[in-house]
Parts: C-alpha cells; structure tokens; sequence
DNA sequence: ATGTGAGGTCTTGTATACAGTCTCCTAAAC
DNA sequence: GTTTAGGAGACTGTATACAAGACCTCACAT
C-alpha cells in the first residue's frame, strides 16, 4: 500500500511465533504477578499498589513530571500506566487539567458489592459447572497459603490472598472476557477491602473453603450461593463499619 | 518536599475548578459520543470503530508507525489508545512483539453472553429499583430513534442505537462502577453482533421496549426477567446463525 | 536437504523537546 | 473595594529522536 512495507515484511510465520508468545504471556500475567518486560508494566503495578495501599491518597493529583522523577523512568511510561488505570477506575483523567487518584465514595463503595454479587456469582457458577481438577487444586493452595499468613500475622498479605482467591475462581470459570473483567473488579475490591474491613480479615477463609468446596463439587446452586453468600457478609461488615447498616 | 513546587503550586481553589470540569467532562462523555478534546480520545474512538465495523480485521496487526501515519498523528496517540483497547478487551498486546486486533472465537462471543446475562439482569434491576424519570424518558428516546432508524433502513445505525440503549439501561441503574464496565462489555457486544446478527436487527426492538415498560414501572424482577430473556434470546440467535444451536 | 548462525530491516520501548493551555498572581481601572 | 486585564509559571498533549529487541533472509556447514 504506503510502498513502507519494502525490505522483509511481516510473512506468514511471524504469527505463529507471535501466538505463542501471547499464551506465554498470558500465563505469566495469570499465574504470577507477572514477570514485567517493560518499564510501563511495572510502573503501572507501582502505581496500582500504592493507591491500593494508601500511599497515594484519594483524589490526590498524579502529576506526570513528578511521577516519573520519582519512579526514575520518563514520563511516557507513566502516561501510559495512567491512562490504564484510568480505565480500570482507579484513577480520574480530565484532558488538559491532569490526572487524579479516583475518590470512592461510601456510596460508590457500597455499590461495587451489588456488581460483585452478580459477578462473582456467576464466577462460582461457572467454575463448578467446569468441575476442573487442577482449579481446585489451584484453588486450594491459595487458600493454604492465605492460611499461613493469617496465623503468621502477616496482614497485609492476607489481602492479597484474599484478591487472589477471588481470581483463582474467576479463571477457573474459563470465561476470558469473564477474568478480563474481574480483574480490576476485585483489585477495586481490596482498595475498599484495605480501607475499611480489618476486623473481617480471618472470617473470610472459612467462607472461602466452603466455596472452593462447592467448586470442587461441581455444585452449581451451592457454589452460586455461596459466592453471594459471602460477598454479602463482606457488603455487611462495610455497611457496620461506615456505620451505614440498615 | 522535592522543591520543584516552587511557583504558583496548586492552590486550594484549582480542585474546585477541576471538580467542574470533571463533572462536564463526565456528563459530555456519557451523553454524547464525547466532543473529543484530545488527539488520543480522536484516535481511541476510531481504532474501536475500525475494530467493531471489521475494518481492521481480527488477528490484524496494528503497527504503531504506520496507524499513526494513517491518522496524521505521532505515535504516542497512537500507542496510548492502543493500551486502552487493549484492556477493553478489543486488542492483544505482545511486549516488545507488538498489538494485534483481538481474535474473538466463537467459544469466546459465546462466553460474552453469560457474562451479559449476569451483567445486565443487574443493570435492569437497578434501573427499575431508581425508576427515574429521566432515565426511563432517555430510554424512550434511544428506542424511538432506533424505531426510525429501522424503518429508514439504515441497519448500521441500528447497531449503534442497541448499543445505546443498553447503555442508557446500565447508566440509569446509577451504579458508576456498573457503568464502568458496561461500556467496553457492550462494544464487545456490539462486535459480535455486528458479524452475525444480522437476520435480528429488527426483533431486538420490542424486547427493548418491553423492558424500558418494565423499568419505568419499577418492576425489578419483572426488568431483570426481561433483560436476561432478551440477552438470551440474542445467544439463541447466535447460536442458530455460527450452526451450534443446541 | 536440513539445520544453524550472522547481518539487516523493521518495530517496539523509552527518552527528550517543543507547543499550547490552564491557573494563579499581580496590578491597574472603575 | 471589587473587578478585570496581563503576565509568569507549571503541566499536559504531541512530536521527534534514540536505543534495543525480534524477525527474516541468506549464506554456510553438516
């Protein structure tokens, strides 16, 4: 067409190579936090953690200079981690004016229980419906693990267990676009998680084995049910801790 | 603290200036298709209209220089759009291989309408449980102009006006984190249907006006029946046209 | 003929540079 | 005293430049 395409360009092979790539790829971001090939990946992991954890407070301004002299990278990395987390809702991009760490309101808060209930509901669904051995298995370790760290004390890791439960059954519904989606969900999940619900930290992994049961069971309804049945408690213990229960 | 914020440094005044312009920021998204106000809003939007119209096709590679060459711009519009379809879903990025369109297989459109029938069963729901006013009026006027749009024959419209529709639907449950994810879901939709359902565009209209009748009379279950029906009847759709009716 | 390595081209990733715009501060005018 | 123009500084948006990696081609060895 635009006679650009002179020299080699792109054969036939380059695909196939490129598909694998992609599966490797795939995996690495699923099974792991992902071995990061570029700056813009782990810039935007940085980013993500530290407003998950508070360090970059609500509504606080994200200013591009400074992000990338602080995190010693230029400042085009950092505009491209802005922009994704801005589609993942974690951060409030207004052209022209700049970028500011997304505010979360109560209410809004409150909301993202309803879109879990129906979300995670049909993650559990959908996973016991697959009945896949190695799911469960997967499953179960997570929820090993998240056990040593409960009675290490190790709090700050249990949340991370607790998103990487969540996520576990999200993939073992085998639904891409399902995963796709639930992955910034269930992060929003733990940003209100880390705010709020300290005092619950231990309940949830009874609630969870019970889950994993259900998945490992292949019982729909029971897994269904449960999914909601434990997102609800979560919803409950915010609404008594905002001291906003009905 | 880095003494850079030696001049003017954002005073007290600057949030509730940004404050108003993200209000109107959000308000002309939302309503309209955005008067874009930046070259990478320009070029997002029509990379996601190529994809979705199959002007670029599924698998193709999107090569920075030469995309950016296309559209008259630098390659840094360039590549921040691309990052932002690709956590839509639309585009697969390889790191240091480069972005394709996604592949979207028949398994995978099917998948999508489980993850619809959750979503938007949600959605109605909410919507009936506000039972705003305006938002069932804004649904009334999406059905009319889609009404139109199928009788002047201009199917390509059609597609945009159901799209519409069901995101006038989700923004009116008044769930933002809702609306969030709804949007890219029903692009994705919209993609799917623009390969396939062809032979439907007409059918989908009384389902949309019977679940608008739901919403605006506040009938939660009656909505959520309605729009999970509706859903499932577009899978049954797709289902017959791709030859894997069940 | 098949497998293997070096060179070249293309493309991505990152950094730097420039232009436009927004905001704030100052100062003059009414 | 309030309001309104003007200018300086800061930051974003966009373009350009440079570095590194990946793929293809071709030659060479087995």
């Amino acid at each position: 067409m635009d006679g650009r395409r002179a020299g080699g360009g792109g054969g036939g092979r380059a695909l196939v190579v490129r598909a694998l790539y992609t599966i490797s790829a795939l995996m690495s971001d699923m099974t792991l936090g992902a071995s990061h090939q570029t700056l813009r990946d782990e810039v935007t992991a940085e980013l993500r953690r530290r407003i998950l954890s508070g360090e970059l407070g609500q509504g606080e301004r994200l200013v591009e200079d400074r992000l990338a002299a602080a995190l010693g990278v230029s400042r085009n990395p950092v505009r491209e981690s802005i922009r994704i987390l801005s589609t993942e809702g974690f951060v409030q991009v207004v052209p022209r004016i700049g970028a500011t760490v997304a505010v979360l309101s109560v209410e809004e808060a409150e909301e993202l229980f309803d879109v879990r209930i129906a979300v995670e509901g049909l993650a559990a669904r959908l996973a016991a419906r697959k009945r896949s051995p190695a799911a469960a298995d997967r499953l179960r370790r997570v929820l090993e693990q998240a056990r040593e760290a409960v009675e290490a004390g190790r709090l700050e890791q249990v949340a991370d267990y607790n998103t990487d439960f969540h996520l576990a059954v999200a993939e073992a519904a085998g639904n891409s676009y399902l995963t796709l989606m639930m992955k910034p969900m269930l992060q929003r999940a733990q940003w209100v998680f880390n705010r709020t619900a300290a005092a619950r930290k231990g309940d949830s992994w009874s609630e969870h084995l019970s889950l994993c049961e259900a998945v490992a069971a292949g019982d729909e309804d029971e897994a269904q049910a449960r999914a909601v049945a434990h997102v609800a408690a979560a919803r409950r213990s915010f609404l008594a801790e905002t001291g906003r229960a009905r």
